[in-house]
DNA sequence: ATTTTCCCCTGCCGGC
DNA sequence: TGCCGGCAGGGGAAAA
């Protein structure tokens, strides 16, 4: 399940190759992969536009052309982006949309559940903040991510703490894996009330959230389920994941027993020994 | 305003 | 063996 770093492991990777060319046409395989907007406006808007440059905005890819549009592409649960110099290399199911360079070269939208988009944006405001105020939280890797930025965010909500950090209006890019394994970083139990953390927790969750979005980036994503680069390649940080998937197993920390639950309607695995429901007694 | 629930979609898995 | 319910989960709409 793409989250911010795996979404951005796919815009350094594009990054590198797509600004300078130009797209010759698009074919979309399936309508309902670039809702709102009609496929035949989706064409006739990307047809001879060029790449400037590839964005990212939370879990939301950008690809802003030269035509001053932006397309906005999210993977969801299972989509995929396949880049080939040529021809479409990845999978032949589930294709979605397939959009060709001048040259030849590919990429390729495939999603196996369907919940991907790719829509446009007819104006520059992607770039901007105005675009993305009230819909996107703070992005947890710029300066902006404070401690005292999420403690501001965290004193409003009554919460969970788990929900909170899943909406994306509070911070920008943290889904069902890294909220996991940030609380468990931070030793923060997921159903505490976001409002009831101390300055400590919240500065370790601070810390905690950066650290693992930074190495799952380092590690180029985590690929647990279906999660695969431009190039058809699997994530590695999957391996070191201190408790997501891992229900029975020994906590790396207290070598307790790892628990799952379910926590804001998600599959939450925690380590009751390093994550107290309580918080601590002050 | 905030929080919770439901829904979308397909593949997989356990239970009977 | 085969059917079926439940689960997986990002996000948006709807409901509470």
């Amino acid at each position: 399940m793409p989250e911010l770093p795996e979404v951005e492991t796919i815009r350094a990777q594009l990054a590198a190759v797509l600004p300078g060319r130009r797209i010759a046409r698009i074919e979309i395989m399936d309508a309902k992969a670039v809702e709102p907007d009609e496929p035949e406006s989706v064409r006739a808007a990307l047809a001879g536009a060029g790449i400037v440059d590839v964005g990212r905005r939370g879990k939301y890819l950008l690809l802003h052309l030269d035509t001053g549009s932006t397309a906005i592409i999210h993977l969801r649960m299972t989509g995929q982006l396949h880049w080939s110099e040529a021809a479409p290399t990845g999978p032949e199911e589930h294709r979605r949309a397939l959009i060709t360079f001048e040259g030849g070269a590919t990429l390729l939208f495939c999603d196996l559940r369907r919940f991907g988009r790719l829509r446009l944006e007819h104006t520059v405001r992607t770039r901007s903040r105005e675009f993305w105020a009230g819909r996107l939280g703070v992005e947890p890797l710029s300066p902006a991510f404070t401690a005292d930025a999420l403690a501001a965010a965290l004193s409003r909500r009554s919460a969970p703490i788990k929900a909170v950090l899943l909406d994306q209006s509070t911070v920008a890019g943290i889904g069902n894996i890294y909220a996991d394994e940030a609380l468990f970083g931070a030793g923060v139990h997921p159903q505490r009330p976001a409002s009831s953390l101390g300055p400590m927790e919240i500065a370790r969750l601070h810390r905690a959230i950066r650290s693992r979005l930074r190495a799952a980036i380092a590690q180029g994503g985590t690929s647990f389920d279906r999660y695969r680069d431009t190039r058809g390649e699997r994530g590695a940080m999957q391996r070191l994941l201190k408790v997501y998937g891992r229900a029975g197993e020994p906590c790396t920390r207290c070598r307790g027993a790892i628990t799952k639950t379910r926590v804001a309607q998600r599959g939450t695995y925690i380590c009751l020994r390093c994550q107290p429901r309580q918080g601590p007694p002050c």
